[in-house]
DNA sequence: GTCTATAAGAAGATAGAC
DNA sequence: GTCTATCTTCTTATAGAC
């Protein structure tokens, strides 16, 4: 990793665990092994780490979003994929979707950094209401939906069965994120939440 | 309201603007209209702001929380009326809770500031869970409990259940917090949601 | 591209008059 | 208790040598 790019993933860190207003220049250049003075060759002062680091972010969720149309993992195939699995597969997707979001270094700093500097910026605020409440919402009520027009699923409102699953995987995403200890016994409440939620919302045994 | 206690309000609100650090000695001492040397007559520095608004808030919860069992308002109680209401009374009950938590000007700002310095602070962190999380996590779990063991809802899982009603509204007031134009959209939603949990989880007709 | 030296300015806090 | 003046420290950022 060039050192443009260590400054970066540096700079992350360190505002997600601290915010952007607590950590300074010289905190960040530490870390990538230079002075701070070195660093504004790479970036013009301390505001442009930051937007790159908002750009970066913004390619890495287009660039899936992308994969997500050209792959095999459109919603159309994903709810496809939903209607042929046991609900022991179910619940082992739902565990390593919400691992990955969980554990995935940048996913993880990416959004203790939003969170903290949601409301010094409008725009921050969109983009964390985008990622992690729209995006998932509408994503999952479409997945959900077709699942359901299927048969597999029964409700009258797609909407409110969709935030019946996702909003309890906010909530344990909120738990850990604050409290990784709590992890395993987050994990059990995933479980049991996937299961009622198959139970309740109906899948043909 | 005297001068020491206005700078409390006046700084609660600009920390759940701009968060701790964005936030200098100087602005708070302009709201309240005097200049800042003033300010340190009545708090030796600007930390000790900070934590006279945490401790303002400790003695909140707990006269609160004692209000709670001394008068009709205990669990019990709670659980009696929920019994005895229909579904009409119980989506005004749901709604007037999640507007007074929404627009009480002294929860809403202490929750966007804890939002804000959460990460910042090991303590914050578990004042944030417990209050947004774990109290109102166990209360509801309490509650419903009750209701549960006196026929008029059917799980067996008490806690997924209250998951499946407190996490949805979790997430509603995460939405409005950050978009207040959403709030309309937001109510319809819990009234669906509440009319939904108390079909899925059954009462009584 | 990295360094040392340093400028420029901000922000917290104190001294002492009123 | 409030003010003006001031100190001190911290932090961003630049200048210029290597």
């Amino acid at each position: 990793m060039d050192t443009k790019h260590r400054i970066l993933d540096e700079a992350l860190t360190l505002f997600s665990e601290k915010g952007y207003a607590n950590v300074y220049v010289s905190d960040i250049a530490e870390r990538v092994g230079i002075k701070a003075p070195s660093l504004y060759k790479h970036y013009k002062n301390k505001r442009a780490i930051f937007e790159a680091i908002i750009e970066e972010m913004n390619e890495r969720f287009l660039k899936q979003a992308e994969a997500l149309n050209i792959s095999g993992f459109s919603a159309e195939a994903d709810a496809g994929i939903y209607k042929n699995m046991s609900e022991k597969e179910l619940l082992k997707l739902g565990r390593e979707l919400f691992l990955f979001y969980l554990h995935d270094n940048y996913n993880r700093r990416f959004r203790k950094m939003l969170t903290i500097e949601q409301f010094a910026d409008k725009e921050l605020a969109k983009v964390y209401m985008n990622l992690y409440v729209d995006a998932p919402l509408s994503y999952q009520t479409m997945l959900l939906g077709m699942v359901a027009s299927g048969g597999m699923l029964h409700t009258d409102n797609v909407e409110i069965m969709t935030l019946h699953f996702y909003a309890p995987i906010y909530m344990l995403l909120t738990i850990c994120d604050r409290d990784p200890e709590r992890e395993e016994e987050s994990l059990k409440m995933l479980d049991e939440h996937i299961r009622q939620f198959d139970r309740i919302y109906g899948r043909k045994e």
